[in-house]
DNA sequence: GATGACGACTAGACACTGTCAAGTGCAGTT
DNA sequence: AACTGCACTTGACAGTGTCTAGTCGTCATC
């Protein structure tokens, strides 16, 4: 077959790089179970074999997408630190940020709770980077409360953002809602809501004011 | 034709059931991914292709789980209706059987909230069931807030032992916590704690009382 | 009782997947 | 000029879901 011309674009890391962005976005427009290996090599413009001389294998490419997700994710969560007023508002605004990440790579921040498709135990380098990720919304949950650390408090804090995300992802709550800005919406009472009640501060309503 | 209704001499519906027995046995111990027809058959003792017969692809199989498994979940939701005591006992009995449901069956539970494994277009069963079972969570909420339908709230509740149980199934919680008998006290005290805030009323140590 | 329909299952094939084992071409070093 | 090693290609293999054809026993009907 007379194809392939040679492209001259040959820097080193290249493909390794398309090949980490093709399959990112695969999996966010298709799911994981559309991400073959094949599918990403014949998008990147090479054979099904090209992959594995920068992968082991096909979860590798998966574990260091979610990796790259868990920064990203504490990335924005750190960002939620700059939040002005008081610290209650840093809450709000680390849960919208969590809740966001999901809607915003759907595909990415599902594999990053999937132990069958990205073993923790085989990659520790994903797993450390998951821990600080939780370590961030532990010390902003730490902050709030006014210091105390308090293992069973951030789970709940964790446990909320991460349930409004998958509803929102896959549950009925994304269905209903119809567009980004009413489940930003959506969203962001639900954060000011429980931020309210799980501190038993003033009223959400209300312009923040003392804490406790 | 008459409507012969169904006598054949063989048991009706015998390799249907073992095939849904056996697809959940494995979905159960090895995870989705394991998961293929052909094991299915396999362990059935049949060949590939006889499972065709009953459903008409994977994602069928897959579906009548998922159907069962929120049947089963709505199930044991409703029977925290029997609790004793205050109202608030009720929502704490519904969260734990919520996790106690997913720690049970984690591979059904997991696919029961994947469009991309269980497609809620295609199967209206299915979906009906999850909304059966949520219908029962929003009733539970109701009741301990007074009668009050606040859709937010329970979508609150939802999502707190939702991603409750996620984090317990593939989530570091349930790494590290040992054995089953320490998840299920953190899920207790978890759920006593959310109850408590979110009801703002007496402390979870304390025997409940009224509320407010 | 023979006949044909039918249900439940088997058998073979196809395209697709991830992965192993050998090539191939080409830069840089010696 | 020969060698080396990298980046990639080519070909093969087993496994998968699914399509199309059989096969075989049970049944109602002629």
């Amino acid at each position: 077959m007379a194809t392939t011309p040679k492209e001259p674009s040959a820097e080193p890391g290249d493909l390794r790089r398309r090949i980490l962005d093709t399959a990112r976005a695969l999996l966010d427009e298709q799911g994981s179970a559309a991400l073959s290996l094949r599918e990403v090599a014949r998008r990147a413009g090479v054979t099904h074999q090209a992959p594995y001389h920068h992968f082991a294998d096909r979860e590798s490419i998966l574990a260091e997408l979610v990796t790259d997700g868990f920064d990203e994710l504490a990335r924005r969560l750190a960002a939620a630190n700059d939040q002005p007023g008081p610290a209650r508002q840093i809450l709000i605004a680390s849960g919208i940020a969590y809740v966001g990440f999901a809607l915003d790579h759907p595909g990415v921040f599902r594999i990053m709770f999937r132990p069958d498709v990205c073993d923790p135990a085989r990659f520790p380098r994903a797993m450390a980077a998951g821990e600080r990720a939780y370590g961030e919304l532990q010390r902003q949950v730490r902050l709030v409360h006014g210091g105390v650390d308090d293992a069973g408090l951030a789970a709940m804090h964790w446990a909320q953002v991460h349930g409004l995300a998958m509803l929102m992802l896959d549950g009925p709550l994304g269905q209903q809602l119809p567009g980004p800005q009413a489940r930003q919406a959506f969203v962001r009472e639900a954060a000011e809501r429980f931020a309210a009640r799980v501190l038993g501060a003033d009223d959400p309503d209300r312009p923040a004011g003392a804490r406790r």
